[in-house]
DNA sequence: CCCATCCAAATTGGATCCAATATTTTGAAT
DNA sequence: ATTCAAAATATTGGATCCAATTTGGATGGG
């Protein structure tokens, strides 16, 4: 707890998430203060982070209201992070890549390897896939010294689903996944090939492809609404 | 004044911009409070948005600090321009262009041909120009309907000279000017040419051209600092 | 019966106060 | 003289209080 302010923050983001406050919810600070056992300024402090990073948007003159996700919402959020992932993984191929960089991304890839060498996946591996990917896609936009992507990035990443971490394993069809993860991996695969043969056009146009299989190729229905977003 | 702690936030960031509070200078609360004759409460709040628009850092543990702009950062963010704008651009090809849009377009093109026909740029063409440039990429991101490209540019315009709103004229050498906006100019019919071809890849490629083009053929040394970015 | 105006209640923004914490300075000891 | 420790000071986060503004209802007039 180095920050106590942003336990409310955190909270806040649980509710949202678990769906504890309502998208369209009118949120009130006296009353989530009073739920949260604090005053009123962290809360005040929290709506407006929040509405900042997109998970409320104003609810006409006075007070905050969670936002309502759209399925297409989701999709344009994948696309754009398709785009900024593809431009650091472009801005990286033509800078070249240096020894660090190359070592994490091979590192990234026989990890993957040895995950799906047994042709299917079990319990932990899900979890061990999920780090793997994480690390392969920051190391990209970290390697690529290119700091307003990486805070664009952090920004959309705000969005629920949107972002890289947020990728969710369906454990009731473990095949399926397996075949979408192979999918990704031989994907991460060529991106590296890529590099390493300084195609960074080729690199960036697998990224977005990259990104854009996420969506096609995922149940995200089960979670996402096909309202109007606002 | 209908939001009066907004006052707060424009009134820094002029000090900020007009290099008032100078880069890397340690922003005490207090200070800044007593300099503006208000309260400590809404100059914590415009630090805390200053921050999540990326003009403030946190300066260690305690307290923000004015961020410093490297010319680095400001190509990485003409960069991320120029894919999210591309990226709408390409959506807005695949749908289609409503009648409404196309119009807009066209009218900005021909308030453009206007502007630059006489062979040289008078005092308010280069303002009449800035005001259908904003104009031309409003229209398009806002036809595209990609919520997500439309925050992710917003977010990223706040850096300055990033944003297309922030494109200056040297009028100073008014005839080089001239010749750089009726490149720019015909790239924006080139952008127009292709969406209504329904060539959504070619006006990407027009529009990251065209936010490339600002950077390498615009003197942006003047208020740029080479030094490295933080 | 409907509309307008006014009053009251609720909610949010700002100010001030208090506590917690980090940083700096000073003094002492080695 | 230098270094370490302790104390004092400075700064930020949280809580509470006050003011301003809006919203809702109620009442009176047309």
């Amino acid at each position: 707890m180095q920050k106590p302010g942003s336990q409310v923050m955190v909270t806040l983001r649980q509710m949202i998430g678990s769906g504890e406050l309502t998208a369209g919810e009118r949120l009130v600070e006296t009353a989530i203060a009073e739920r949260l056992g604090v005053s009123r300024m962290p809360v005040r402090t929290a709506f407006r982070e929040l509405e900042s990073e997109g998970l409320l948007v104003r609810a006409g003159v006075r007070g905050y209201m969670v936002r309502h996700f759209s399925y297409n919402d989701i999709v344009d959020a994948v696309e754009v992070r398709g785009v900024l992932e593809g431009l650091a993984v472009r801005q990286l191929g033509e800078r070249g890549l240096d020894q660090g960089t190359k070592k994490q991304l091979r590192g990234c890839l026989v990890e993957g390897d040895r995950l799906l060498a047994k042709g299917h996946l079990d319990e932990g591996d899900a979890e061990a896939y999920h780090s793997m990917n994480v690390c392969f896609h920051e190391t990209i936009v970290a390697a690529s010294g290119n700091a307003a992507v990486a805070t664009a990035l952090t920004r959309n990443d705000h969005l629920p689903f949107a972002s890289v971490k947020a990728m969710t394993i369906n454990t009731s069809e473990m095949e399926r996944e397996f075949r979408r993860l192979s999918y990704a991996h031989m994907q991460h695969h060529a991106i590296v090939d890529a590099l390493e043969a300084g195609q960074a056009a080729r690199a960036e146009a697998l990224m977005r492809e990259h990104a854009a299989a996420v969506i096609r190729y995922t149940d995200l229905l089960q979670s996402a609404d096909p309202a109007p977003k606002t």
